[in-house]
RNA sequence: GGGGGCGUAGCCCAAUUGGCAGAGGCAAGGCGCUUAAACCGCCUCCAGUGAGGGUUCGAGUCCCUCCGCCCCUACCA
């Protein structure tokens, strides 16, 4: 028997039709109950992967189901389409990344229409269109009005060979680029930051009011990394009005400070070295500051494990717990850049202390009651304390109260919450960004670039390789500018913003991108958001997550946009990746797998029927030899349901009986199960009702005694509705088979189950003695407890095997289970 | 090192959240249809839940210990 449908014809024809009927577009004053359902816009990297099938088909359920249900809903696109890849693909190819990258857009978004995902396409947004840039740009220049940009020193991967600034993905773990070969330096540069940090406590706690993925906030907890301690001094012991200002979070262990340590970026590290230190000191600080942070980290597998390397500066601390002159040491484990970029070392209760101190034969002491089974160097647990004069045998909690008072009293003491978070450092010193809309006076200083002045866009003849600089620097009549205060030749900013400002607004400028003069009309996007649904990849989870939560915030706070709630996304989902031969399907592994050739021969709907049926939706899956069989399993189902739709041998009886109502209820039991599972990311299991429920169906109307005509009718027409958002075209072809004139299965409503349906008439309940199954009762739903052991006692079999025992107990579950104990 | 997750038929996965281990699918085998094969239809086979212990009338589910795999993060004091 052959397919009984022509898959692509009828795809086509349906997804034509919804572009030509703008059926999923929706205006800003629509009255229906709205609906923000967004999938994260793409690096369009070229044609779709089964990454993108996946997202987008769990995406476009979502739209789908809830249009049903009655809503406006909006679902927008767009393509995060600046970035390094286009970038280092023209120089390679010789073309500009503009042409490249709107040629992988019109790949993209073909694919998405052959995959049946519909959106509004009026309101797409592409980072490197000129509008977008200049709402970016004002954005960025609100930001800086408001005192949340700066510019600051940090460094930057530098690659002698290529004279280019690497991200850090383009170099090796062995600390070397990947182009050149070359061992990568690091340099300071002068960059612009975003303030993020004034917003870590409210990032942090407002993860509590997100219904997000536990991971997900997991993760970004983490990232934040808020930890409570205490900042004290520890004052010279030559020169008691200086001191080194130092955060701890275990003060109660301050006995054991046997030295101190500060960063190879201390600012008073000058002043500690002693002449007879010094060259010893300069050779360990300049060997760290060339070093790249990739070099740093890569080797750290493990990072206790990671060798620790310092240098004696000479000078000497007070430990202020009990008068012990210590020495300080400057090291590389501990980072210029957290707390105050010096510490107190306690090698008995730090292991990386332990470490350095094992290295430096200095002396480790234990100011906590070790258990006898431990047997390492650092004891880091909790326990009595010891060797600790004013705080012996207290605990750990009460000790660390105690010392951090004695510290306020005399050391300067404060209690500090220090974040892990640092401040979001957005220059980069590429070509296909969006420029940093800065001029650079030699009178007036950092001018902002007047807002009638935007966008500022980067000329087209622009030399992007081998430059020693910023692609734009290399542009002099990009390069040189006049100041837009006092008119005098300045020169342009020529870095570019980092990707993840654009992707932090986007889905702003979805809501009104229509407005003119503005980046989105403030009244229009609080109509829309937050978005009730986000879907995106988990390798968002931390960074654009984060940034575009403070994105928001931070522009309600300066009234960019008043109005707005402070979360952009309500509820937010992350799929799980698709892996093939072990590792994550991505272009970059060159391992993927197109969706193109099973649209020209399964259809979409299969293909889509797969992602949704292959297992829990966040669940990573593999894509095996065997998929393609699953996949084929997935055309068949199909196939099945358009036969059975069309009646294709079924018989018919006049009259209700019992087995037309064991399937309507069937039926009414499935609505109830998929809606369920459309709410709750159980896609598997709605696909796996629904083909339970085609099996009754079939079964039934093809049995003999046949079915009765309006069940039937009835049960198809649910089968295809409930089916409707996971397989559009063949539903739609199929619903106007069977109601040729009437609207589309896409605007019908949503069914709603009868719960009298829904209800069982009998259930069956287990009856067990001492926990064996003895019987097996026919019962109604509603069984008391008292009912249900009275029917157990009662049955045959169960007074065969009590044999007039007495019941020592009942466990009565009604009603599913009676458990007899004798 | 820290955080999160997973482990159930040959394979992908269910299990009403503590109540009969099996819903769905793939594969395999058999039968029917067919000149034959594919397609299609019907049927069958297959695990006691990674290992061990605990709580409970009852554990795949809760609690400990261990094993294996995956993801994130990492010298953050």
């Amino acid at each position: 028997m052959a397919r009984p449908f022509d898959v692509k014809k009828i795809e086509k024809k349906w997804q034509d039709r919804w572009l030509e009927d703008g059926t999923y577009e929706v205006d800003n004053d629509d009255l229906r109950e709205r609906y923000y359902a967004l999938c994260m816009y793409p690096y369009p990297s070229g044609s779709a992967h089964q990454g993108h099938v996946r997202i987008y088909t769990f995406g476009d359920v979502n739209v789908r189901y809830r249009t049903m249900l009655g809503k406006a809903v909006l679902s927008p696109f767009g393509f995060d389409s600046f970035g390094l890849p286009a970038e280092n693909a023209a120089i390679k190819a010789g073309t500009h990344p503009r042409i490249f990258t709107e040629a992988r857009i019109a790949e993209l978004k073909s694919s998405l229409i052959r995959l049946g995902a519909v959106y509004d396409w009026r309101r797409e947004v592409r980072s490197h269109d000129p509008e977008t840039i200049r709402w970016s740009q004002a954005i960025f220049l609100a930001f800086l009005k408001a005192g949340l940009a700066y510019r600051a020193e940090a460094p930057v991967n530098w690659c002698p060979g290529c004279g280019t600034v690497l991200a850090n993905e383009q170099v090796l773990p062995d600390g070397t680029c990947e182009r050149s070969g070359d061992l990568v330096e690091r340099r300071n540069l002068e960059q612009w930051f975003f303030k993020i940090t004034d917003y870590a406590e409210e990032l942090l706690n407002d993860l509590d009011t997100l219904e997000w993925p536990e991971r997900v906030k997991a993760m970004q907890r983490n990232w934040i990394g808020r930890s409570e301690g205490v900042e004290f001094d520890l004052a010279l012991t030559d020169n008691p009005a200086r001191a080194i200002r130092v955060f701890t979070t275990r003060p109660d262990t301050g006995f054991g400070v046997t030295y101190a340590v500060v960063a190879p970026e201390h600012p008073l590290l000058e002043e500690l070295t002693t002449d007879d230190q010094r060259a010893t000191v300069t050779e360990l600080v300049e060997r760290a500051s060339k070093e790249s942070e990739v070099v740093r980290t890569a080797s750290s597998e493990g990072g206790a494990a990671l060798e620790k390397r310092g240098a004696f500066t000479g000078s000497h601390v007070v430990n202020p717990f009990n008068g012990e002159s210590v020495p300080v040491y400057v090291a590389d484990y501990v980072l210029g850049t957290y707390g105050t970029g010096a510490i107190m070392a306690v090698p008995g209760e730090d292991e990386r202390d332990h470490a350095f101190a094992l290295a430096y034969g200095l002396p480790v002491v234990h100011t906590t009651q070790v258990p006898d089974s431990f047997d390492g160097g650092a004891f880091t647990g909790d326990g009595e304390k010891i060797n600790s004069g004013f705080l012996n045998g207290l605990d750990t909690g009460q000790a660390k109260l105690r010392a951090t008072e004695y510290l306020a009293e005399n050391a300067h003491g404060d209690v500090k919450v220090n974040y892990r978070l640092r401040d979001w450092l957005i220059s980069r010193q590429r070509f296909w960004g969006t420029p940093i809309p800065i001029v650079y006076c030699s009178n007036c200083g950092i001018v902002p670039v007047p807002d009638d002045q935007l966008p500022v866009l980067a000329p087209d003849d622009v030399t992007m390789d081998k430059t020693g600089q910023s692609p734009l620097a290399t542009h002099e009549e990009f390069r040189n500018t006049t100041c837009p205060v006092c008119g005098a030749p300045a020169i342009r900013e020529a870095d570019t913003m980092d990707t993840f400002c654009d992707s932090s607004w986007y889905f702003l400028r979805y809501t009104d991108p229509w407005t003119p003069n503005m980046a989105f009309d403030p009244v229009e996007a609080a109509q829309w958001m937050p978005v009730d649904q986000y879907i995106g990849g988990i390798e968002h989870a931390i960074l654009h997550l984060l940034y575009a939560r403070f994105y928001v915030k931070a522009m309600v706070d300066i009234g960019f946009s008043p109005g707005l709630p402070r979360e952009p996304f309500k509820r937010q989902f992350s799929q799980g990746m698709i892996r093939l031969s072990g590792s994550k399907m991505s272009k970059s592994k060159g391992n993927l797998v197109a969706p193109e050739e099973y649209f020209d021969t399964v259809g979409a709907d299969s293909l889509r029927l797969f992602h949704l049926f292959a297992g829990p939706p966040a669940d990573d899956m593999d894509w095996t030899d065997q998929t393609e069989e699953v996949i084929e399993g997935c055309g068949r189902f199909l196939d099945r349901v358009y036969r059975l739709s069309q009646y294709h041998e079924v018989n018919f009886h006049e009259g209700v009986d019992d087995s037309d109502q064991e399937v309507r209820r069937a039926v009414h039991r499935t609505i109830d199960k998929v809606t369920y599972d459309l709410e709750h990311w159980g896609h598997n299991t709605a696909v796996a009702a629904l083909m339970e429920l085609l099996n009754a169906i079939s079964k039934w109307a093809r049995s003999e005694h046949g079915a009765e005509r309006a069940t039937l009718d009835e049960a198809v027409d649910v089968l295809v509705m409930l089916l409707a958002p996971m397989v559009p075209h063949v539903t739609a072809e199929l619903w106007e088979e069977r109601h040729p004139g009437e609207k589309s299965v896409h605007q019908q409503t949503w069914p709603v189950a009868d719960p009298e349906l829904v209800k069982r008439a009998k259930v069956t309940m287990v009856v067990q003695v001492n926990g064996k199954v003895r019987a097996r009762l026919e019962v109604p739903p509603d069984i008391s407890m008292a009912d249900a052991a009275t029917e157990a006692l009662e049955d045959a079999a169960i007074s065969a095997v009590l044999a007039g025992a007495t019941p020592e107990r009942i466990v009565s579950r009604p009603p599913r289970l009676v458990n007899i104990i004798v």
